[in-house]
DNA sequence: GCCGTTTTCGGCCCGACTGTTTTCAGTCG
């Protein structure tokens, strides 16, 4: 994919550009059409071929010569001379925490110190001593953050995010001074992945908290410690910033501290073209405070509707919210049932009956049982004569329970060049058929592009698994044409799932967003091995919502008899 | 380098914390 590799570019365009001391607003057009490429949802060579460049908030005249030349050449001229004009390796002083280009420059004028080594040396050898600017704190700062990089603040998922602020947000909650607390930042946008945990308090006790917050017992150290702001560190290396005002200005710092940073610009210049000036306390007029309270209060003034956290990416959404068109999110309430289940049966933990019961205490009226196939025998794929027993199985549940429907389905493996697992005269007995790639990743775009839309072209798929087959951590997604696979969903009536697994999550959020532009619908499943993974439904609402899908995108949002009328072929 | 219901030139989001150079620049989010 080229966006990130152009989106990477410009990022480093702006850093050199930093420790040379450019103009600073040169630097942030690039770090803003840098954020910008990386978000969108099509690939930049068709922005290219359809001459739309310009289109791409912060890009302009010289900016879209720049991606020209880039798709074109695989380089572009100012970053070679750029890089030229600096010590190789001065870059990498920038991921340290606390050094900054300025800093990184006055290491290098001063002690032609190019990388972190060289910067380790210098210290061990007191060669920092003595320059001007920097001393003891400095030198110890350095080293923190050179420990800090080197542990690596990898990013979390979202799962393991949520656990982890809530272990924070259930010990803060206790003390009698905390009014009210919220998670901010990225996780409370619901990120697929999150690097930071941000956590808001309400309190007139702000230093109480502080004290509280910096001595938890999961904090190993402190990164910095004011009177209503403070970092740590967990012992799992998981920065967690925490900030507390008064309760008057609750929305406004939720507001400012969920995010996202171009979100929050694109608003602040907003108000200031009424007049206005927005920061953590409230939105101004001049000195007059007009709100704060409630980040309702605040996008009122603003003249704007409400704008869910999922949404605030500069995506395109502010524009949508200024004439009112924003889509009404799908929220967790509008799932009917789950439509990825495995049981006993394959390589699940738990029966058919322990699911069905599982899922009808999350209130579902329904949920698809669909265990691996015949050639996956590495998890329990069934064979022809185990789906005879397991639909008599399904049969007998579904004459136990009341108000509730078990769906006899299967999760059939796409081969090679896209044949299925089962016959047709097979898998026309199914209520319902997902299915997925469960080997040959390393085929080529043009191949799986292929299995893909062959088995669309199957009269008796209705969802396509896990369509891109990352495995957070450990897999990256293959490459796909995905104009080509929605079309062929579109005229098929195929739907594509969105797996609520945290390492998967899988259609993404900016494939869900192109999967709805293009007309195919959505079905969001757990592909649960156990009955508590039920639960992880809530992850793919998270992706769902910030796919910009509502209600109807998502077909197990139906009733199961609309359902299965809607999933015919 | 981008951008325009006050502008095609003159602006560009806003504030907390830290350390160091006693009044503020650097870094971060």
């Amino acid at each position: 994919m080229k966006n990130s590799e152009i989106s990477a570019l410009f990022l480093d365009i702006a850093k050199i550009l930093e420790i040379k001391g450019e103009n600073r607003f040169r630097i942030r057009a690039y770090e803003r059409a840098a954020q910008n490429i990386e978000a969108l949802s099509e690939n930049i060579e068709d922005f290219i071929s359809e001459n739309r460049l310009k289109e791409i908030p912060g890009v302009g005249n010289d900016l879209s010569e720049r991606i020209k030349e880039f798709v074109k050449t695989g380089k572009v001229r100012l970053y070679e001379e750029l890089k030229k004009s600096i010590p190789q390796g001065l870059l990498g002083l920038l991921k340290i925490p606390s050094v900054g280009p300025k800093t990184a420059k006055l290491l290098y004028d001063e002690l032609k110190i190019k990388n972190i080594s060289d910067l380790e040396k210098a210290i061990k050898k007191h060669r920092l001593d003595g320059i001007f600017g920097i001393k003891e704190k400095t030198i110890e700062n350095i080293l923190k953050g050179i420990d800090i990089l080197k542990e690596g603040r990898a990013r979390m998922t979202l799962a393991q995010a949520t656990l982890a602020a809530d272990e924070f947000v259930r010990a803060l909650k206790k003390m009698p001074e905390v009014q009210n607390i919220s998670i901010a930042g990225s996780l409370r946008r619901q990120k697929e992945t999150v690097r930071d945990i941000d956590i808001l308090i309400i309190s007139a006790k702000p230093e109480k908290i502080m004290r509280t917050f910096t001595k938890l017992p999961a904090v190993k150290d402190i990164l910095a410690e004011g009177q209503t702001k403070s970092s740590v560190r967990t012992r799992n290396g998981v920065q967690v910033d925490c900030r507390v005002v008064e309760e008057k200005s609750f929305g406004a710092a939720l507001f400012y501290f969920t995010g996202s940073k171009n979100f929050n610009i694109k608003l602040r210049k907003l108000a200031i073209k009424k007049g206005l000036k927005i920061n953590e306390y409230g939105i101004f007029k001049g000195n007059k405070f007009l709100a704060g309270r409630t980040e309702e209060e605040i996008f009122k003034v603003l003249g704007l509707p409400y704008i869910e956290p999922e949404l605030r990416e500069d995506n395109g959404e502010v524009e949508l919210a200024r004439s009112f068109k924003l889509p009404q999110l799908i929220e967790s309430k509008d799932i009917k049932g789950d439509l990825h289940v495995h049981s006993t049966w394959s390589d699940g933990g738990n029966t058919i009956e322990e699911m069905a019961e599982a899922a009808k205490r999350l209130g579902y009226s329904y949920i698809a049982i669909t265990d691996h196939s015949q050639s996956l025998k590495i998890a329990g794929g069934l064979t022809v004569q185990d789906l005879k027993k397991k639909k008599l199985e399904i049969d007998k549940i579904n004459k136990k329970l009341k108000g509730f429907r078990v769906l006899y389905g299967t999760e059939v493996d796409i081969d090679s060049s896209g044949r299925l697992d089962y016959k047709d005269d097979i898998l026309k007995e199914f209520d319902i058929v997902v299915a997925a790639i469960h080997t040959g990743f390393k085929q080529t775009k043009e191949q799986l592009t292929r299995r893909l839309i062959r088995a669309c072209q199957n009269k008796y798929v209705h969802i396509i698994a896990h369509p891109t087959g990352r495995l957070w951590g450990s897999r990256d997604a293959y490459e796909l044409d995905f104009e080509e696979i929605f079309k062929a969903a579109r005229s098929t009536n195929t739907s594509f799932e969105i797996n609520s697994f945290p390492e998967r999550l899988d259609l993404n959020d900016l494939n869900c967003r192109r999967a709805k532009e293009t007309g195919v619908r959505l079905a969001i499943g757990t592909d649960s091995h156990s009955a508590e993974q039920l639960q992880s439904m809530k992850f793919g609402i998270a992706v769902a919502r910030r796919g910009w899908l509502s209600q109807s995108d998502v077909i197990n949002t139906l009733t199961v008899d609309e359902l299965l009328k809607a999933i015919r072929k």
